[in-house]
DNA sequence: GCGTGTGAACTTCTTCACAGCC
DNA sequence: GGCTGTGAAGAAGTTCACACGC
């Protein structure tokens, strides 16, 4: 037998980690006053092309009027929905080293659909610290804590070598979204996702292209590829950048 | 000027955006006294597929050997190399408020290609405040110092509302890569890349999956869709539906 | 034998361009 | 006239599967 209709639509993984860009732009069109928006207008806001967002929008199934644009407000809650977002969602942070300690005071969290509802470290000496307005807890506290306030977000803040370990207790615990801060990867069970955010990583992407960028004007003549590792140099196809 | 830049293999973006979890897999390997590995044991730690890791590497036209593997050195080497970590690069963070705080700490900066060369923050409370030893600096002196430090590359950490002052100061004084923390976006001339990292839009994503993976337990008989803000409800594609 | 390197098939994402509706 | 919604074309990325060199 065919399945029935899903609760929800079964968005591509693109369209849905734009759409909180979205969300964040239509707040700020409402804060303006703003009561419709274009496709055009919306597009710049949140900084892709219009056909794109029309694109992501349309698997929403959302109405736009023609000739006019957007419900402001009804788009809003459509986005609020699908991200979920109409229940304050609860967080658990673990490690509150440097890093943690910024994200336990970071305002955004609260105001975009989340609430940081525990605090936790493996050192006994920072346990029992007050970080805005919460009491770090031990770790092994977990499970209990976990299950009183129905968290299933976990964000991990702790240095790699503990991260793999802290999933795991995570996961024990029933989260099944995992943020993790670390720079390692990290394995879990199927259904349970795990994003990452690397700081390094972002600055070896830009470097990546500084790089690339230093080489394109340093080099019109194709000649001198001397200088480099072993094998690099064949690869160069470059139809250079004019002058 | 006269430094001869060899021509970078123009990389497909999604290969430049793994390059440094496998860099990272490498040293880690290298650490535990591997002197080579093979694109199987490879992949696995760096969380991605054989197949996908050895086009990447092809694509650096990086030699493995047949019937044994890669050469952990060299493959490091050749990473940094294309990366453009060979230089240690300088970076500046403006804003030293929560998370500029704790980027500043950061050892992961440090550890992987990057100094952290000047801090700027606009609020006079803050300059000549020391964190990790440097001296918070005023905004208004980015240009001599930028200038001075060689400075390329920015990281933003300031509230959203200072964001697109802050970076069009930055490409002012020469900077030509940009990571975003704050949550807006930014417009910049061509040339000049940005990066964004958004905590709460990586929960809202999460978010969504939490949402998803919910509904599709509880799945609803088709009748349940009543409750949702305008429109949903009438979007399942036409045919799925087996009513 | 083993494991890399790679064409070819396939999937996903983006962009185009225009029909359809206000 | 203006703007959304969407098929169709195109580009980018992933996976497959196997030839080739060690």
């Amino acid at each position: 037998m065919s399945q029935q209709v899903p609760a929800l639509p079964d968005l591509p993984e693109a369209t849905v980690a734009r759409l909180p860009e979205y969300l964040r732009a239509l707040h700020h069109l409402a804060e303006s006053g703003n009561d419709t928006v274009s496709s055009e207008a919306l597009a710049g806001a949140a900084g892709v092309n219009s056909a794109k967002l029309r694109k992501d929008l349309s698997h929403l199934g959302s109405y736009g009027t023609r000739g006019v644009g957007y419900d402001v407000a009804l788009l809003i809650d459509q986005i609020e929905y699908v991200l979920g977002l109409t229940q304050r969602r609860a967080v658990a942070l673990v490690g509150v080293g440097n890093l943690g300690h910024a994200l336990a005071g970071y305002a955004g969290f609260g105001s975009r659909g989340f609430r940081i509802a525990a605090l936790f470290d493996a050192d006994p000496g920072r346990v029992g610290e007050h970080i805005n307005g919460l009491v770090v807890r031990h770790i092994d506290e977990l499970p209990e804590i976990a299950e009183a306030e129905s968290i299933a977000i976990g964000v991990i803040a702790t240095p790699a070598t503990a991260a793999q370990s802290v999933a795991d207790r995570l996961v024990a615990a029933g989260v099944t979204s995992i943020l993790n801060f670390a720079p390692c990867v990290l394995s879990v069970p199927d259904g349970v996702d795990v994003r990452k955010v690397d700081l390094a990583i972002e600055l070896q992407i830009l470097s990546f292209h500084e790089h690339r960028k230093a080489s394109l004007i340093a080099l019109p003549a194709a000649g001198g590829l001397t200088a480099l590792p072993g094998g690099l140099a064949a690869t160069g196809t470059e139809e250079a950048v004019g002058s």
